[in-house]
DNA sequence: GACATGACGGCAG
DNA sequence: CCTGCCGCCATGT
């Protein structure tokens, strides 16, 4: 065990298994619920080794702007947008299309 | 042990 | 409004 448990890591993964169908959060709500507040680079790497970890979603997690940044890590770019749309979500230009009214937020849903 | 990078976010210019 | 820089914590070189 090391000095950083994984703890952190799993909670991220614990969140976003949280995240209902055709719903989307962004890091910084993920990484500000955890406590972690401001180091969202932190839940992104989590997101990194989620594809370790089985029933993770991480198509439903974005940045703040609603925009795909993590597309790019997934089996194909195109994997996070087939999904998100497969669960009703619109994404036009890489960035999900009415994104606040879709976003969700962990400290206030789960609140 | 130090430097550079990363699926981000906020603030300053 | 858009661009650039810093801060955040952990990992890799």
């Amino acid at each position: 065990m090391k000095s950083t448990d994984t703890n952190f890591f799993e909670d991220v993964y614990q969140v976003v298994r949280l995240i209902p169908k055709g719903r989307a959060t962004s890091y910084g709500l993920i990484a500000e619920y955890l406590g972690s507040k401001g180091s969202a680079r932190m839940v992104g790497w989590a997101m990194n080794q989620a594809h370790a970890m089985p029933d993770v979603p991480a198509h439903r997690v974005v940045n703040r702007n609603g925009l795909l940044t993590g597309k790019n890590h997934f089996q194909t770019p195109t994997q996070m947008q087939e999904l998100l749309e497969s669960e009703g979500i619109s994404i036009k230009n890489d960035q999900i299309m009415n994104f606040e009214s879709i976003i969700w937020s962990p400290k206030i849903e789960l609140l």
